[in-house]
DNA sequence: TTAACAAATGATCATTTGTTCATATGTATA
DNA sequence: TATACATATGAACAAATGATCATTTGTTAA
């Protein structure tokens, strides 16, 4: 039976699950990113997933601006735009430059910018194919 | 005075900020995004922000796997991985394809490749600047 | 139809997250 | 130095999140 060589019952694995196709599990672990690397994706990510986050970096990507400024545009208090701020310049998606009592924050460097539109173009592509479909 | 042109004193803003640069602000909030555009990037993006996601788009930007093969790839239990890739198909980041019993997924289309590849440069180059600095 | 199994789902719970309030820093200017 | 102002920060709390357990759904083959 070729089935079997594919198929491995292994009850006593960890997760209590069968692997299915031994060799895909094999070949794709072989290559797979060390876990330092998938966490430090995932907290570089985790930041363009808010709403408030994704509206700051958008801002950003047209023009430097300051705290207050940025207040003004999302309506939002000012502590809540710094605690925002705080997040994005630790993950090293904006930096700052003060001048006197004014900080400007911009994007940190293009790959921001990159995201933000590959995030873009996939949902307009989306809300197209649904209409194709 | 000039500055009096840029500066307006508006204590009367919903956040209780003062607009520094009236001309910037108006300027970007011109063409911001709609909030239904900014919210639907952060949905999708909050997805990335996840180590176990970021595992599953990463095996699966290798090869099609189904969920028990995930499962043992990633030694977790086959609730948890469902769960996850349940995520990852709203968000339509994931597709799957059914053959029997078994579940097959794989990356929605090219831009989820893309959004990780960056992600990894990104992260690349912040280490690498660092040995330069 | 029944047994076996791959996958999905609902409830639960500990943890994380985002905002707010109050207050502290840091900088310029009177 | 004292005051005003731009920004940062800590504590607190409601809301969201991710893993787990138990169970259900869907599919194949006996």
């Amino acid at each position: 039976m070729k089935e079997n060589r594919l198929v491995k019952e292994t009850e006593d694995l960890a997760c209590g699950a069968r692997v299915i196709h031994e060799d895909i599990v094999e070949l794709v672990a072989r290559d797979m990113p060390e876990k330092t690397l998938l966490e430090g994706l995932a907290s570089f990510f985790k930041v363009f997933g808010d709403p408030t986050r994704i509206a700051i970096l958008m801002a950003l990507s047209k023009e430097e601006m300051c705290v207050c400024d940025l207040c003004a545009l999302l309506d939002m208090k000012q502590s809540a735009v710094s605690h925002q701020l705080k997040t994005l310049k630790q993950s090293r998606v904006v930096r700052s430059r003060r001048a006197g009592k004014v900080m400007y924050y911009s994007l940190d460097d293009d790959h921001i910018d990159s995201v933000l539109h590959i995030g873009i173009q996939h949902i307009r592509e989306e809300t197209t194919e649904h209409r194709l479909l």
